[in-house]
RNA sequence: GGCUCCAUGGUCAAGCGGUUAAGACUCAGCCCUCUCACGGCUGCUACUGGGGUUCGAAUCCCCAUGGAGUCACCA
């Protein structure tokens, strides 16, 4: 095998859209996989989509995916420039010449002429009517002045093949395609020209893009044979959708990997389901590093289809990226969200990291499942009636009173949460009932909520002994008044 | 509409002529359990339809249906 190049040519719109993220991890894992290169390219050429500061956009989120490119326009591999707008000057040379070779010519037709050739149906196609000019009065109208634009030169008959990486065989009638224009009358290349150009010189070898471009890949390969270039491999990604009907688009709502990141998913997370969407390795992993995407990774596993963006599965994926977190890798990421809740550091962070790190899917749940910590005051005291844990109030009321008394007692060095279960533990036997039913009404009591991220030892230890005896004497309180 | 392509549960998907049609997410139930999670177990749900080919089709062919893409001096 040839040595492999693949690139990633995104226009700077100041985002990175799922769709893309996959197209870019794709071109990167089938470079990795084959020792090959894997180029960057900015196509920058449409001045009214340019946004200020979107490349930097872009080199960010290749850094925070994990993708690393060999070449670009911040690493130079010998064929730059790689920002399209400095190769401006290149493609009308290279149209000249495939006006010689006979691929392509000149046309000066109106705007008029064009707009009047639509068919039955509406269609538009152009009639090749400049082709019959001869070169003296193409060199003549030229001379003249009059602007023109250059357009490719498509056989009218016989069909065009060739064969896609994952489609297989692709073949369209000649007849179907329209010369379209390369350059246009402000000598600018159009978008299919410049990219032909492009990969070319910059060798690339195996194109992976959207499946926009398989019917239309037929015209880019005339070109290469026109020009007497090798055609290169094609690898065609069906697109992403947010339902059966509607493709996955910045409209429909948060479609960004920003978006996701700042969502709380871990980027590791997002590449990696986002690989899995239109692609399945032969085993049945399916957490997998990149190094594990680089090493699985295989155009066999591509599907064909279309595939619908499932945020729960990604959910669920980052949710088993948290697990493996360590309670320092997990509060580097998590502390901004601390931050945000209404808790802010008064407790220890890594006590409630460790709560936090198997019952959070996404960061940004943090602040809900804590701010129950900062709103402690009056509450619901039917909450300790527990029918299946039979468990009434005044039980409860009994468990608190004594869970005090136990409490006062622990000395401030034990007061973690294993010391404090076998406390706890213990007034379960002098009481004579199930544990349960101590630690329920103690938690409750504690807390003042039915849920919580952790135990009654664990809320405890959290709270520090000065905090867990206030709470306990406060809740006795209340639990008195409504029992007398 | 023409052309190109696609079609397995609600979703992601394995499957490449002979399988009890994997696995994952979701959902339900059970177990574990001081709540909620985690973890473990069980279950629900699929080959779009119709014709062929074949001893035998989810797998191959045709048609229908549904879906996607494309038909710009946009990229």
């Amino acid at each position: 095998m040839e040595k492999v190049r693949t690139r990633f040519a995104p226009s700077p719109t100041g985002f990175m859209h799922i769709g893309n993220l996959r197209t870019c991890l794709y071109a990167y894992l089938f470079a990795r996989k084959h020792n090959g290169t894997f180029v960057l390219r900015i196509e920058d050429t449409d001045q009214e989509r340019y946004v200020e500061g979107a490349v930097d956009v872009v080199y960010n989120t290749l850094k925070k995916a994990g993708i690393n490119h060999d070449e670009g326009p911040d690493k130079d591999g010998g064929y730059g420039p790689y920002i399209q707008s400095e190769r401006k000057g290149l493609y009308l040379q290279y149209a000249k010449e495939l006006v010689a070779k006979g691929g392509a010519y000149y046309c000066f037709c109106s705007k008029e002429r064009l707009e009047s050739l639509g068919d039955k149906d509406g269609v538009h196609k152009y009639d090749k009517h400049c082709l019959s000019l001869s070169k003296e009065e193409v060199q003549a109208r030229l001379d003249a002045g009059e602007p023109y634009v250059i357009r490719q030169n498509i056989p009218t008959e016989g069909v065009s093949e060739y064969d896609d990486l994952v489609f297989g065989h692709i073949s369209v009638p000649n007849e179907d395609m329209e010369d379209n224009i390369l350059i246009k009358s402000d000598g600018m290349p159009t978008y299919n020209f410049a990219n032909v150009v492009d990969d070319h010189l910059m060798a690339i070898n195996y194109v992976i893009r959207g499946v926009e471009y398989l019917s239309s890949t037929p015209k880019y390969n005339l070109m290469y044979d026109a020009f007497g270039w090798e055609r290169p491999h094609y690898m065609h990604l069906s697109p992403i959708m947010k339902d059966a009907q509607r493709k996955l688009s910045k409209r429909y709502g948060d479609a960004n990997f920003e978006d996701f990141l700042a969502k709380g998913y871990l980027p590791e997370a997002i590449v990696n389901y986002v690989a899995l969407l239109g692609w399945s390795p032969k085993g049945n992993q399916e957490k997998l590093s990149m190094a594990e995407l680089i090493e699985q990774f295989d155009v066999d596993g591509i599907s064909k289809s279309p595939s619908i963006f499932d945020e729960q599965k990604m959910r669920w994926l980052n949710g088993e990226y948290i697990k493996s977190l360590s309670v320092d890798e997990f509060l580097e990421v998590a502390n901004p969200y601390f931050d945000m809740s209404k808790v802010g550091d008064k407790y220890d962070r890594k006590l409630l990291a460790k709560m936090l790190i198997p019952r959070v899917e996404i960061l940004s749940e943090i602040p809900e499942k804590i701010n129950f910590l900062a709103e402690w005051g009056e509450y619901d005291v039917d909450m300790y009636e527990h029918k299946k844990m039979k468990i009434t109030k005044p039980l409860a009321l009994r468990v608190l009173q004594e869970c005090k008394v136990v409490l006062q007692n622990i000395d401030e060095s034990k007061w973690n949460d294993e010391d404090l279960k076998t406390e706890v533990g213990a007034i379960a036997q002098t009481l004579e009932c199930k544990s349960g039913q101590v630690y329920l009404p103690l938690r409750l009591a504690l807390t003042g909520v039915a849920t919580t991220p952790g135990g009654a030892t664990e809320m405890a230890e959290l709270l520090g002994k000065r905090e867990s005896l206030e709470r306990l004497e406060f809740s006795i309180g209340l639990l008195a008044k409504s029992v007398e």
